[in-house]
DNA sequence: ATAATAACGAGA
DNA sequence: CTCGTTATTATC
């Protein structure tokens, strides 16, 4: 039933009249009379008989395509009971909004199958019942599959690499081989082995081309595959590394940024069998796939994994989910690792594919740490580009040897905030305690929230009258660069424009993170500025985000040995920064892991959060009966008056507790209590 | 929204 | 105790 109230989340029976009956097949879209009106719904089974004394009759059969799979019907089912939410809320996800024409367009003679896949133990009907994992659906628990398929996935080497079964087609694992696990992971894919890995890329990696070997080489067995990557950047270069590998029309794109028409195209395409891989950003994670073989993510710490809409489900719990309740097999890959990939490991539910040091030590970028010291420059450009000496010879030597430099800044604009210039305490407004901003290049700084001008700023913790741009913007960035470097092309790549690349020759590159283009050949220099405004943000995943960042951009640039340099604006004795200095972001993870572990954060733990009116989230959680061991904590205030409980329980837990609040919320719902309270499980930021 | 069902209270 | 009215609750 479409109808997003909580209580009303269960299936409902109605008898099916003798002009439907051909029509009324699992997965079809309806229309049913409930609660005196029409509404539309999913036919989730046919059966025999029904408990319920007085049956209505299903209204209409909205198309008779079964867009909804039982796969992804038990995989909604599975996430919804993760998220505590409602089915209809998760499907609205999975399943796009029809569209007429191009449902016309696809559907000429080609029905939907729902073969089971090969080599699955038990396409059971109850993922979520004490069998599977404590937390009744997610991996990310650690516990391994309760099944009898062996864990850790990725075999050390079975099979020999020669011949396969069946006249498979081998594929090339050559740029896996840099991966002492990579080749075998290849062969259990193309075997058909739900083979589990953590991915550790290496810089300079094409990780489009490798997700496309794997993708390969799971079609390869006979299987298909969605891949999920994190915008539309990332997707147009996994889109060109697929075709080049598969030939064209062996796969399709799910977006919903390439609007409603082509994304149910493409969807529909998937779901009658039409090929078997689909990559997407995250739209595509339920993307109905038959004989799924491979999940797999690139860059699963990129908050854009993060679905907006409730339940707020997150693309890499979502695909794992799917990886546990099919036997498939599953990719998490990065340049950095996060703590959630590092449970994975650390539980021994996915295996490491990482490079051994003495690789990783071959191909990384020569990187330095560097103090934020412009003023004690010598270089005259140095100081008027506001940059550490030690950045500016940097891009300097690699613009004299005809390479680009790539400089990575924080945030777009014009100077964000601003700080003291002294001692770097945060400038905050005398009366609100605001940021202060700087609204022209020489104005007087004004607060964001107030509005007050500050005219006659002193830094409260050390009395310092003058203020310097805190985050140096994109824009500015690039101005003062095209000044220090006359004569160089100057290029920006931020939100308003994102360049996918760049040509080889010398040039500067100003790009905000996630936008860095790639260079042709590796840049000579990658220059990582105001690294401290990453640092010091008030989050729970500063470090790890910070560390994603710049691994992204460091990436990019060329290894040590062909002249690559990187030089991080930070103190080296930082952990992020030093994980940066070693490429070791398996380091770090486990580092952040296990203080998460201590501090009682997720992934070690599960949290929901509570976030609505005082009252509400106080009714809401006085009617929940949560598992004995769970802590409530709070409430923080939240935005426009609202306030905000956590709630936290042991992984164990996990499933008891949305269960818990899922029905709680169902108990307002059905009372029709006014106020809304959002339920949010492991939400993205806690503070 | 609306129908069922439970709860309630006034008059016999 | 019964009937009619009003809150409550489930909704095939």
């Amino acid at each position: 039933m479409d109808v997003p109230l909580p209580h009303l989340d269960r299936p409902f029976d109605y008898l099916v009249p003798e002009a439907l009956d051909a029509d009324a097949r699992p997965g079809v879209r309806v229309k049913v009379r409930f609660a005196g009106q029409l509404v539309d719904g999913w036919l989730l089974e046919r059966a025999e008989s029904s408990e319920h004394p007085k049956l209505a009759y299903l209204e209409k059969v909205v198309s008779p395509v079964p867009v909804l799979s039982p796969e992804v019907a038990r995989l909604a089912r599975a996430v919804a009971d993760r998220y505590a939410g409602s089915l209809a809320d998760v499907l609205r996800l999975a399943v796009p909004p029809r569209h007429a024409r191009a449902e016309k367009a696809v559907t000429t003679d080609t029905p939907p199958t729902d073969e089971p896949a090969p080599g699955g133990t038990e396409p059971d009907g109850s993922p979520t019942d004490g069998t599977a994992p404590a937390d009744g659906t997610a991996p990310a628990d650690g516990t391994a599959p309760a099944d009898g398929t062996a864990p850790g996935g990725v075999p050390s080497d079975s099979a020999d690499a020669g011949a396969r079964p069946g006249g498979r087609a081998e594929v090339d694992p050559r740029g896996w081989r840099d991966y002492p696990a990579g080749p075998a992971l290849l062969r259990a894919l193309t075997d058909g082995r739900p083979a589990r890995a953590v991915w550790s890329a290496l810089p300079g990696e094409d990780w489009a081309d490798r997700y496309a070997d794997a993708v390969a080489a799971t079609v390869a067995g006979g299987r298909g595959a969605v891949v999920v990557v994190a915008d539309a950047r990332d997707l147009d270069r996994l889109d060109a590394a697929l075709t080049a590998v598969l030939g064209a029309g062996r796969h399709v794109r799910l977006a919903a940024a390439d609007g409603p028409a082509r994304r149910y195209r493409a969807f529909l395409t998937a779901r009658t069998g039409g090929v078997d891989v689909v990559i997407g950003t995250r739209a595509a994670m339920f993307a109905p796939v038959r004989r799924l073989g491979l999940v797999a993510i690139w860059d699963d710490g990129d908050d854009l994994h993060a679905e907006p809409r409730a339940p707020y489900p997150h693309a890499r719990d979502v695909l794992l989910t799917r990886a546990q309740l099919g036997d498939i097999a599953a990719v998490v890959g990065g340049y950095a690792r996060t703590a959630e990939a590092q449970l994975l490991v650390e539980t021994g539910w996915a295996r490491e594919v990482v490079a051994d040091r003495a690789v990783v030590r071959a191909r990384t970028p020569a990187m330095a740490p560097t103090g934020d010291d412009p003023q004690l420059a010598r270089d005259p450009g140095a100081a008027s580009a506001r940059l550490p000496s030690l950045a500016w010879t940097t891009a300097r030597d690699a613009l004299r040897a005809d390479l680009p430099v790539l400089v990575q800044v924080p945030r777009r604009g014009y100077v964000p905030s601003v700080a003291c210039a002294d001692c770097r305490a945060p400038a905050r407004c005398p009366h609100c305690a605001g940021p202060l901003a700087l609204p022209s290049a020489q104005g007087t700084p004004a607060c964001r929230w107030c509005g007050r001008v500050a005219a006659a700023y002193a830094c409260p913790e050390c009395g310092g009258r003058r203020l310097r741009a805190s985050v140096t913007g994109a824009r500015r960035t690039a101005e003062e660069l095209g000044r220090a470097f006359p004569g160089v092309p100057v290029r920006t790549s931020g939100r308003e424009e994102v360049l996918a690349t760049v040509p080889g020759g010398a040039g500067l590159v100003i790009a905000t993170p996630g936008a860095e283009p790639v260079a042709e050949g590796g840049y000579g220099a990658v220059l990582l500025l105001d690294s401290w405004a990453l640092l010091t943000r008030a989050d729970l995943r500063a470090g790890e985000e910070a560390l994603r960042r710049w691994m992204a951009a460091a990436a990019l640039a060329r290894p040590g040995p062909a002249g690559g340099r990187v030089v991080v604006v930070a103190d080296g004795a930082l952990a992020p920064v030093q994980a940066l200095l070693r490429w070791d972001s398996a380091w770090f993870a486990a580092r952040e892991l296990a203080e998460r572990r201590e501090l009682g954060f997720p992934p070690a733990v599960r949290m929901a959060s509570v976030t609505g009116a005082a009252e509400a989230v106080a009714d809401l959680l006085a009617g929940a009966r949560l598992p004995g061991d769970a802590e409530v904590l709070g409430p923080v205030p939240a935005d426009e008056g609202r306030e905000r409980m956590l709630v936290r329980v042991p992984r164990s837990r996990a499933a008891a507790m949305a269960e818990a609040l899922h029905a709680a919320a169902g108990q307002r719902s059905a009372r029709k209590a006014a106020d809304p309270v959002r339920l949010q499980v492991d939400p993205l930021t806690l503070f």
